[in-house]
DNA sequence: AATGAATGAGCTTTCATTCAT
DNA sequence: CATGAATGAAAGCTCATTCAT
């Protein structure tokens, strides 16, 4: 994790009591970033739908960059363990899992958490996409970290799943490819997620994952 | 297309002699929409960097959206007819064609146009996923056309191509999860496009929608 | 002394005993009154500096200019009484004083008690120039009742002392521009107090206010 | 004159044509940052008394100190040539003249001057004693200039004016003190320039300046 | 066709102050 | 006594847009 974010880190952890005005705040902040984008969402609006003063925002996040932050950290430090040692001992341990159990577990897992925090996902998504700097400040550490862990996790897997003639590269970039965007695609760019079937969902991306198109 | 496209194409057509001061006004403003998004650049800025008035921009383009649409229109027109009737003639006849010399021919293709227009590229995503608005107006009626055309090169090819096994759906959702996916990344997050190989690239691609993984 | 001074000398000291945080409070606020002016300065900076919550200060001042005029009224009140009447038992009787004597003495006197307490005068003279409120509230008052003093002095020294040719009201200008600008310029212009002789810089003043004026 | 001046100087030129609204800006901050001093003064306030809009101040001047510097060069510009080659014209070659000539001439000169921009005067000395960052951006380099001018003319004027036993230091010192200091009296801390006789100000400067300095 | 001065609504942020605990 | 969460008014400033020239 970079600087920036240990830094913000112990701030968030340090305010763990939140009143209830900060948690309208956030709450009234990502759904709002989710609708219209942040940089389209004024203070007013998100003081107004939290049902707080606009003093009370920036007596606590001092400026509108640094509540995204906030926001975005708080879900960013939820998300990461799971994908790192606490991960490990929630999908099992990996050592005897076939590639397509721990994807199967991973799958189970990510999409629920997801789903119940569709809207960060969203939030985060789009600013990263649309924000050259926070990209550079939330995720390139992120990004090597991750990419880091999976790489171990297939190293594991490739123990007792025949994964011969596939590098790490092709694997994880398959994974990014099928997986986050088949998640950005449900839950960011439609509605999907609320009326499909997990289940289906799940499968269907699985077998974008796993099959290949051997015509030949 | 939908109404307000067709609309603002003919606007756009009309006009096709474009001056100097359009011509800078134009490029000032992908750069910018590129760099900052278009929310964060302000018209004093386009006009700054254009090196025109700010009283011109609005003269020949009413309001700073329209700005947006006739940009990201301009690059539309251009870009769909070759995924059209136009395309088709380009890519010769899809006949006699298998997926693999498909997939070839498109990709060099769409390469060379997208690193052209990397930029531009850039902004059309980025606003597209930032806006909900734009997103319904502009792609809506064009993914539902590009699907449909999709599927008609999909049951051209499988004449003379042994598809059997893969549906139209899996197909059509490959197809985008890696090559959008990957173009996205090379283009938009990165600037990979600018250093990395071409050939190299679209390899790689071509080995992600192709390969499956099985591993029994 | 005008009304409004009597009144707030009163509540200056029947609250005689300050405890900690009033003391921190105090201090807090002429530091940064004299370094960035009171308008330049915000409750919070002064709650920060004095480590109490923002809550504690008006609990005692009620406003911001309230702590102000406090903190001017305890120095001022320190520092008319020796102009006045326990100043001429201070400086001796003037009687039999020359006015090279007297001004010694003052000099002398002076010269130490606003160099301990430079930040108050350096926020006294940069409000007073600032705030014609405050100047009309706080000065009138005592500028005339120090210029009947000063005449007084003078008188008396006229007996022993040759000040033949020189009225009070030239001897008064005289006074006020030579040492009054003086201080200032060493005390609130600069830092030059800090560094410089104090005998030194006496002399120099003293050469000022009595070179040409030849009455020997 | 230091870089910052300079700098400010040029863009001020630059724009010599100023609107109508630049001037009713102008002098609008003029009078309420006399009355009030710039920090108590709102660009709302200024922009009503101007009879524009807020952004219009911002258009041109980009923020509130920007203003304040502005105004307080295009007095400056006009206030120190006059001390420096100009004025020496003005005043007439100084080789011939006694000191008393020179202030004199000075007196007369400096006092209609300042008369006329009386609040301007009273802008420039109180946010100088006010903001130190200020005063060390635009004092440090003129105050040297001013001191080397006038040493300069203190020493033609030794040529053929007796001013023996008295240093430059001391006469400057002196100068300072009864000039600077009277000026400031009558025009900033009272309007005793309003009503008073020119002349009788002036020789009662002039009677506290050189009496006592019996050097003939 | 192009300018650039001017606008006013709206934005983010600061501030002195209040009040329940 | 002291806190610190909360406020609402107002501050400085930005912005897309208009319009006379």
């Amino acid at each position: 994790m970079t600087d920036i974010l240990e830094q913000l880190l112990k701030n968030t952890r340090k305010s763990s009591k939140q009143t209830d005005a900060l948690k309208r705040i956030d709450s009234a902040a990502i759904e709002l970033f989710a609708e219209r984008g942040f940089s389209n969402t004024s203070s007013k609006a998100i003081a107004e739908r939290a049902n707080v003063s606009e003093g009370t925002i920036f007596k606590h996040y001092q400026t509108k960059p640094n509540l995204l932050i906030h926001i975005l950290l708080k879900f960013l430090i939820k998300l990461q363990p799971k994908l790192t040692e606490e991960f490990l001992s929630e999908v099992g341990s990996v050592e005897n899992q076939t590639l397509e159990q721990f994807i199967n577990t991973l799958l189970d897992n990510r999409f629920d958490y997801i789903k119940k925090n569709q809207k960060l996902f969203s939030v985060l998504i789009k600013e990263l996409l649309y924000d050259d700097n926070l990209r550079n400040q939330l995720i390139d550490g992120q990004i090597k970290k991750i990419r880091s862990i999976l790489y171990g996790i297939f190293d594991q897997i490739r123990k007792n799943d025949n994964l011969e003639g596939y590098s790490n590269q092709f694997l994880l970039d398959r994974f990014i490819s099928i997986f986050f965007f088949g998640f950005v695609k449900i839950f960011v760019l439609t509605d999907d997620y609320k009326t499909a079937d997990k289940t289906e969902l799940c499968n269907s991306l699985k077998e974008q994952f796993f099959r290949g198109i051997s015509y030949d």
